[in-house]
DNA sequence: TCTGGGGTCCTAGGACCC
DNA sequence: TCTGGGGTCCTAGGACCC
């Protein structure tokens, strides 16, 4: 029996080892060499060139655990260099988008097209041409999977990523290939399938993509949940997950650091909920959306003695964007929960119940003009799109602080700062 | 000494309404 | 014909993604 309808094609492209690779594309001489990306604070390894994986690197390796091995082995190091990443992905997919209208931008790194109406060309060559003309114009170098569900061009990416055989492209079509590859496919490695969901599995006797396909409907459905039943489907070939264009707006928007050095003052605290408050509005306005609830956590490292972990919810009195409002309730939230004599690590601050610009409440003992504040972020958004973010900032905001990041291996903003542009000599 | 950040969706269970 | 508490909203918690 087959699921197949074979008019309706999707595609996955995604970058091989983005951060990795966006380094690489301006450091040629990195070429064929072990590159690692660290997280925020140089944290953590987050990503890794071909050759760093084979050496061993784990994604989510602690850097300092590793330090030895990374110097030993000339391993070249950089910090998250999130304005040249998003640079870099806007262009890989406006490239794509070129080509193909219907796109779905799912990640930083990622993106789903829909081919149906370009099959007049072969799958696969299509295919071949975009990652070839993705690599010409950006440097990034991508792999393609192809097939008639999304789920399916997952797996599909997968083997293309992971064999060179097939020169980073694979096009799955037909229920007897479909069927062979998933009969070799761990289910672990599947969009949808984390830890919990593989071990479960795997106690109930089901480790391959196919015995997962093949297992009964409600069962699936009891365990997994209606999304793993969605998955079923899509692995027999049913298409359940459309592609979404535009993507929706966020039904909650944070932002939260873990610090340099642990901060005990409620002073630099202070400043830091200030900053995440400040850049939650940020977020907000680009969604053209206010929100009625604030969170504000703090927390000290979970792996020392003394764990003091602690967040206050608070309703605002009128949704909002507006960036001092935010700072100042933040603040008061602050107050409540703060405990003296902590080392704190980490410090976050939410919005949610967002509503969009018409679905603002008044609030009848509002005073004052609605539009000024409104015209005022839009001065600050205006000048920190064009300077660079943080030009502008409240002073509550502090400068300095010890809970600022360390980014001691960053890389020059190449594509976005006018004096990191990179200068080539004859 | 040193361990990231930002999201999504689904379900179960309780409160409340009729 | 079958003849039963049903429906809605909210939240906490748990799974997942990159």
């Amino acid at each position: 029996m087959s699921f197949i309808k074979p008019d309706v094609l999707f595609s996955l492209v995604d970058c091989n080892n983005f951060y990795a690779s966006c380094e690489r594309v301006f450091s040629p001489k990195l070429e064929h060499k072990a590159i690692v990306v660290l997280s925020n604070n140089d944290g953590c390894i987050v990503a890794r060139s071909n050759e760093a994986k084979r050496m061993g690197l784990k994604m989510g390796d602690p850097a300092y655990q590793r330090k030895d091995f990374l110097k030993k082995h000339e391993v070249a190091i950089f910090s998250s260099n999130y304005a040249l990443y998003g640079d870099m992905s806007e262009r890989v997919m406006s490239t794509l988008a070129e080509f193909v209208p219907e796109i779905e931008i799912y990640s930083i790194d990622e993106a789903f097209l829909n081919l149906t109406s370009l099959v007049q060309q072969k799958p696969d060559k299509l295919a071949l041409q975009l990652k070839e003309i993705v690599k010409k114009r950006t440097g990034i170098p991508v792999s393609i999977g192809v097939a008639p569900t999304k789920t399916l061009a997952k797996v599909a990416n997968h083997l293309a990523k992971r064999s060179a055989e097939n020169s980073g492209v694979l096009v799955l079509s037909g229920d007897c290939q479909i069927r062979r590859v998933l009969e070799n496919f761990p289910v672990e490695d599947l969009w949808g399938i984390g830890l919990q969901y593989s071990k479960f599995l795997e106690k109930n006797g089901i480790k391959t993509a196919l015995q997962l396909r093949n297992a009964p409907d409600y069962w699936v459905k009891k365990h997994l949940t209606i999304m793993g039943l969605r998955m079923k489907y899509e692995l027999q070939g049913i298409s359940c997950l459309p592609l979404e264009m535009a993507p929706p707006p966020k039904k909650g928007i944070g932002c939260s650091r873990t610090f340099r050095e642990a901060v005990e003052s409620k002073e630099g605290l202070r400043e830091a909920i200030s900053t995440f408050a400040a850049r939650c509005g940020e977020k907000l306005r680009q969604q053209n959306s206010y929100s009625k609830v604030i969170t504000v956590f703090i927390r000290t490292s979970p792996f020392q003695k003394g764990y003091y972990c602690n967040c206050k919810v608070a309703e605002l009195p009128t949704a909002t964007n507006y960036s001092p409002d935010l700072i100042r309730y933040a603040l008061k939230a602050l107050e409540i929960i703060y405990k003296a004599n902590c080392r704190y690590k980490k410090a976050g601050v939410f919005v949610s119940d967002i509503t969009t610009v018409g679905g603002v409440q008044g609030n009848l003992f509002e005073r004052g003009d609605r539009e000024k504040p409104k015209k005022l972020m839009a001065a600050v958004d205006a000048v920190n799109e064009r300077m660079g973010r943080g030009t502008l900032f409240f002073a509550v905001q502090g400068i300095g602080g010890e809970w600022r990041l360390k980014q001691e291996k960053l890389s020059p903003c190449y594509t976005t700062k006018w004096k990191d542009l990179l200068v080539v000599r004859g």
